[in-house]
DNA sequence: TATTTGATAATTTTGTTAAAAAAGTCAGGA
DNA sequence: TCCTGACTTTTTTAACAAAATTATCAAATA
């Protein structure tokens, strides 16, 4: 039987995923709070009712993204003991996370500056967790003598983390997009399977 | 004895080093050619007899500045046997450079979208002379057998500077100056240590 | 009482234009 | 050849109205 909360949870479950498709295809200020009512055939003095402004149903379809991200990587990642086969997944889907939202993002990648915070508080979270996740493959690897034990692996996961970034940034270069070009991805790929190479042989011993 | 070219370029030298300070301590876009022929209390068209245009005067000094760098990254590296000590100076040279001439910077950072090529040509040529020293020691290190011999020394310097890049984009964060604050920059030279510690580790055998 | 809406208020964005500032030119002087 | 003052052209800024969009709310519905 339905209850009255589930049904609300629904209709919110209804605009996210319609917000969620106007914000990809036409970007956050492009879409207007009409054309996600008008896709949900709702008014949208109704958005209002559900989400109290336009920059919280972006968050909270944000924050919904993430979700999915992270529990593929924690779906994934405690199945794989091998600490390179794990970065491998963890790289390959934050590639294709970022790929096929990337238009979603833009209001963050425009609006850099002045942000509310909880998009932050996501992004953090996404980093965490992915921390800790390849941490502790990483701790598994030590124990089995597969690579040195290191005092701080969170550290150490961070550093690749970023290395990681640095190869994503460097591929974008001075070319006139912001965002890698399909050509580059295979690029950007092979030179981060040679760095976690690289990364990970340096953690032997 | 002086000759006419020899004090063409010792004026040419002085606009330069006047148009330097005025980029460097109010940004390209709020220092006027009035400003730097002031600042030489010469008129201003005789800044155009000189440089063709702003941005051209810009890009000149940008080369000087380039050019500076080089030198002294040459001038040491040559010196340096070490692998990893010849990467940590190459570090501090690159930081201090970013951080001593940031404002300077302001032109490149905040017209990224459409800026003269021959900005980019400069930063190739930079990027491209710190493979090849970096390259040349690392070779040498190979053939001393310290390290592993790669196929392609450069790739994997230009991999490691990546990387290396990758720990400041991450250190600044999501916080509100795009630039790393004194603060910050401990850390990032603290990681940066790490990083090419692993990363050499990861070159030996 | 919880949900929904049309009408309306408030705010932000966009477009227009005029004034000001800065870039860039040029005829002519030393 | 080097240099300048006066001039023209281009770019930036400010002000303000019009349009678009966000956000609110009293009233209707179920």
């Amino acid at each position: 039987m339905s209850t009255v909360a589930d049904q609300q949870d629904i209709k919110r479950e209804k605009i996210l995923e319609a917000a969620y498709q106007q914000f990809l295809h036409y970007g956050y200020s492009k879409t207007t709070m009409n054309e996600i009512a008008g896709a949900l055939s709702m008014s949208k003095a109704l958005l209002y009712y559900y989400f109290p402004d336009k920059s919280q149903l972006y968050i909270a379809v944000t924050r919904k993204l993430a979700n999915e991200y992270l529990n593929t990587l924690k779906d994934n990642l405690a199945k794989i003991k091998d600490l390179r086969d794990a970065i491998v997944f963890q790289i390959d889907t934050h590639h294709n996370f970022i790929v096929n939202n990337y238009n979603f993002f833009d209001f963050i990648r425009l609006n850099e500056q002045s942000l509310p915070d909880q998009i932050w508080e996501i992004v953090d979270e996404i980093r965490q967790s992915e921390m800790q996740l390849l941490g502790d493959v990483m701790i598994a690897e030590a124990n089995r003598g597969k690579i040195r034990i290191v005092e701080n692996p969170g550290e150490i996961v961070s550093l690749l983390l970023d290395a990681l970034n640095g190869v994503r940034v460097a591929a974008m270069g001075h070319k006139k997009n912001i965002f890698p070009k399909k050509e580059y991805l295979d690029e950007i790929h092979q030179k981060r399977l040679i760095l976690v190479d690289i990364f990970v042989r340096g953690l032997k011993n």
